[in-house]
DNA sequence: GCAATATTGTTGACAAGTTAATGATTATAG
DNA sequence: CTATAATCATTAACTTGTCAACAATATTGC
């Protein structure tokens, strides 16, 4: 009896689906995140977020979707309620009155300090038990995949 | 000027963030498989519940969930969802009247054949692109990177 | 200048993710 | 045996993901 799956017409096998890999392992690695986060009632992605325009200044929401790996109706959310609770601030660009550049304000670099020391042991320890150059094999895999068409 | 974050204080730069690799390299592997799957109105989670309990047999809900990388609410209403469109069956486990166990129906069966090819080839061509060797790499890292302690 | 087209962001509707709380049932401690 | 605790699945309430449709504004081609 085989189990080979040319002979059974059966579909790949899901033990080593990379699929669910990548989901597993993104639960392994934002799980101490988002315990962090959730002492200041911030989820992952609101984090995302806060980071991406912390790092590179204000921005149109496209580009933070495309940066932050969300799409623009989830951003548009994300954004209100980060605005709402006084974290971001949106402006109507003055070249392009479609767009709106959003920005950090005083209180969101705060939470952002308050949280970083923490953010970056998380990752440190990651870097430390994982090792560094598996690390960095393991993000080129994954940015090369990328590039992969299918 | 320099951008070190050990200098400025800030967090580590996103451009490298392995949670983000991750999220990405899932955009780019399952967008054509959510393609294939939404001529049959099937989302990505339903197709992993049906293809966790057609390899492995009748289960209960709560190895379903863990296999297929789902909670239990989530797992609930989909599982209710194919029930409903008569893909999978519930029936009270015999030895303990908390457990249902979940079976594919022939209807189910039929649907994941349907697809099974064409899905099979998508990541055939996958392996065809990237190549087997980084594949299995890949995959050897997400494992041992589920086992890392944080 | 003006109609056709594209881009930016928003909204609606529904599925799925997440946390907490809740029955129902079973296992365990005393 | 019985009270307590643990397990299985569900529900509730809210956020986020996803697709389609939609205004508002810009761009393009004529």
């Amino acid at each position: 009896m085989t189990t080979d799956p040319a002979d059974t017409g059966m579909l790949r096998q899901t033990n080593r689906s990379l699929p669910i890999a990548l989901l597993r392992a993104r639960e392994t690695l934002m799980e101490p995140v988002r315990i962090m986060l959730s002492k200041s009632q911030i989820s992952e992605q609101k984090w995302r977020v806060l980071r991406v325009v912390s790092e590179s200044g204000p921005m149109e929401q496209t580009s933070i979707a495309r940066t932050a790996c969300l799409l623009l109706p989830s951003l548009t959310r994300i954004i209100h309620a980060l605005e709402r609770d006084g974290l971001l601030e949106r402006n109507v660009a003055s070249t392009d009155r479609r767009k709106s550049i959003v920005t950090v304000t005083e209180k969101g670099r705060a939470l952002i300090r308050e949280h970083s020391a923490q953010s970056n042991q998380i990752f440190d320890d990651l870097e430390a038990q994982f090792g560094a150059e598996k690390l960095n094999t393991l993000l080129d895999l994954l940015e090369e995949l990328q590039q992969v068409k299918i």
